[in-house]
DNA sequence: GATAGGATTAACAATTCCTTAACGTATAAG
DNA sequence: CTTATACGTTAAGGAATTGTTAATCCTATC
């Protein structure tokens, strides 16, 4: 939990306190605006990772403002919902277009956007893949490929497998019994050096520091 | 527009069609299950972008497949959406929990399903911000064409549908089992080298390094 | 029902990968 | 210092998987 910076703009005050209060349990930072001209000048120096816009508001609404904060050339990849009221259809896809990522009708029950917020940030920060400081190695279950340093491995299966389990929990401790059946299943039976030479040839191509033993224990994958 | 795929999972038929009809007026790529458990199947070949999932399903309700899909290990960066009717505050909170990007209230009216949708691949599409480059291959699903390097090919049926399957996610693996299921249907059965035969024709004629064997694994297509 | 192109199969070749065994090295215990 | 134990290294054999080819089986079309 790093506390996402929120910033709530709604002209009705009992609302926003309301909803202020329900995400500041939650552990994010809060800041509010009433107007959608003030909510601009707050994120150009706060910087929000969500914006929570009330499309009624005086001085400017929030579909201008959500048009504007994607214009901006500050606030790149800022999540930005709406909040509407029941039924007004036409301004829920007009936001959208605005560029919107997500609507909310109203009344709102703070459990439901809680949930929401969350579900927004998550996405947003699952999906930011770039790799976070120290993350030499990068494994793509997907494309069974290992990119390290920007240069792709085609690791064959016993290995890409073998890699992955480590690489699943860096800096943990697994066990050749954890290994042998994670990898190799549990009926299998095979001998006792089969690992160490797979972990050989990981060490060989990504490089051995990455690879640690703990000796009578087992081995574990540190970036 | 590159026609993202979306896969429409609903219990209720003519829903199904309504949305289905308005995806694809979009240009989105359509496949549709009427639960969970087919959904995951499909899942696992046709590899979508998004999910949309109703919550009340037969078999398999929607917050499972969610979660299913959530932990199922080839489907990084899915998009799961969730349909939910009014009222259901509880199981809007479960589905997010179980990880769902976003819940749509029925009844959808096509057009606000449209947006959203739009909405949510946008984040999604904007993200990945490496442009693609040498796309040497081209396909044309509706003419059955390839082409490659101005030169046009005609490929059979089957050829064309294991290229189509491939070229749908550059770099993907798909295993052999997604490739029968997709391809050839689930109660087919073919005989252990029918893929193998089908890649060769494929190399031969657009190139053998467009294709990659992982061993024990699958086939993956690159340009 | 003849024909042609496509799809599948079977047999074999080729390749890659996995495992093993034998030996080397390090570390800790007696 | 010797010994025991666990891990490291290497190369080679074998197992498993895929590649290739040609023959055969389908299927749609005339």
């Amino acid at each position: 939990m790093s506390g996402e910076k929120i910033l709530l703009v709604d002209d009705e005050q009992d609302i926003v306190e309301l909803l202020e209060y329900n995400l500041l349990k939650e552990g994010y930072q809060v800041r509010t605006a009433s107007n959608g001209k003030e909510a601009l000048k707050i994120a150009t120096s706060y910087k929000p990772d969500l914006v929570i816009l009330d499309v009624m508001m005086p001085v400017m609404d929030g579909m201008q403002t959500c048009e504007a904060l994607r214009k901006g050339p500050n606030h790149n990849g800022v999540i930005i919902a709406m909040l509407t009221a029941r039924g007004e259809d036409y301004s829920q896809i007009a936001g959208f277009d605005a560029g919107a990522d997500d609507y909310i009708t109203k009344p709102v029950k703070p459990k439901v956007l809680v949930s929401r917020v969350k579900a927004l940030l998550r996405r947003g920060t699952t999906e930011i893949d770039i790799p976070e400081e120290n993350v030499s190695i990068v494994i793509n279950r997907d494309k069974y490929l290992v990119i390290k340093d920007g240069n792709e491995f085609n690791l064959p299966k016993k290995e890409f497998e073998l890699l992955n389990l480590l690489y699943s929990k860096p800096g943990s401790v697994f066990t050749r019994q954890n290994i042998l059946s994670s990898v190799w299943g549990d009926e299998v039976v095979v001998g006792d050096r089969t690992i160490d030479v797979h972990i050989r040839k990981l060490r060989e191509k990504l490089g051995s520091e990455h690879f640690v033993t703990i000796k009578g224990v087992g081995y574990k994958f540190q970036h």
